[in-house]
DNA sequence: AGTAGAAAATGAACAATGTTCAATTTTGAT
DNA sequence: ATCAAAATTGAACATTGTTCATTTTCTACT
């Protein structure tokens, strides 16, 4: 049976990703490395190679991950309530939520750059448009008489805007935000950008 | 004379400080390298790290000069405008302008991290807060009842959300905003969130 | 001027990390 | 049981940050 060796294949691509995932967790960025990931996959470091190009589309798979996550709590936000405002508050707060809870895989997902050489994967940058709209979706609602390249110049900005408060909210350099005064500050920030 | 030495000394800092400058202008953060900044300022690596006892020491005095720049354009940008949101608006003009000018020296600044057991020189900090306090003194023009806390708050959010914008909007990932998009769309954010 | 100590500068050597690939082990089909 | 393909290994190399013994240059003093 041929099934075997795809079976153990995909069992050593599953366990590299997730000590990825892990360490990335543990240690952010900088602790996912080669070396790290083969020994806690309990792998060789040529087996890792096997799986992923290079430690980039590694990186690049965990992030992917992260994004899902993010996107599962901001669709599971929205639950229960009925006002694109209070929805779109709600996306916010799942958004920064998030940041403070798994603080080093969000940093991990944002810190990473690819060489300018590089392109990032097609399936990646979907995953980001998956989030933009989220809010376009509620923007859309809020006015329906919004033109496609007028809505997707909005999302971006109300994405945009809430993503800088959250960031540098979680950076040392800018003595940012936390607690209730971020959580007031977001409402505010939504408030604003939604309102007619 | 002792001057002789002083004077060395000094201008080896100021080339080595120099090169590491044109090197991020040039190729960003991954270009700013011990060795290519010894060799770009003609001295040995040794010498570097008789002025910087670091790589990311040397990256930060390099940020503290983007930061000065930035904060002199921001600065020039207001002369002349009378009403708080019209400065307002030309800060935010400003600070996207910076960006789209120097990519790389504007990246080099945001995504360099010290590791999480090391703390930002004070100076640094106090650089990114003479930042916000551009923005703050417009928001206390535009509302002198505000208290300080509520300032801070406002000015932070101010801030990260014009960042925000402008951050994603050099990223690939998120299919960005660019020209008079953009600007339109910094002219609305900072109009939401100044008026009345 | 000459000289000893201090300061500046050098560059070889080491450590850490990404990457490659020839050799080995395991699996699948006959 | 045997051979080809797939999976796995880990040694070796390249790059980059860092250290430090050595050399060169400068200052102060006689």
């Amino acid at each position: 049976m041929a099934g075997l060796q795809k079976v153990k294949s995909e069992e050593t691509r599953k366990r590299v990703l997730g000590a990825a995932v892990d360490l990335m967790e543990e240690g952010g960025l900088d602790a996912v490395q080669i070396r790290s990931v083969a020994e806690r996959a309990g792998y060789s470091v040529g087996s890792v190679y096997k799986h992923y190009a290079d430690i980039d589309a590694l990186i690049i798979a965990v992030n992917s991950i992260t994004l899902e996550r993010i996107h599962q709590v901001m669709r599971n936000a929205t639950e229960g309530l009925e006002t694109p405002i209070d929805r779109l508050k709600a996306l916010a707060h799942a958004y920064s939520e998030f940041s403070r809870e798994n603080p080093k895989l969000w940093k991990g997902l944002f810190d990473h750059h690819l060489p300018e050489s590089r392109s990032i994967p097609e399936e990646h940058k979907l995953a980001n448009v998956a989030l933009l709209s989220l809010i376009g979706g509620e923007l859309k609602a809020l006015d329906p008489s919004m033109g496609e390249d007028e809505l997707a110049a909005r999302t971006r900005t109300c994405f945009g805007a809430v993503h800088g408060l959250v960031t540098i909210s979680l950076e040392e350099r800018f003595a940012g935000l936390s607690g209730d005064t971020l959580s007031s500050e977001l409402d505010f920030l939504v408030q604003r950008l939604a309102e007619a």
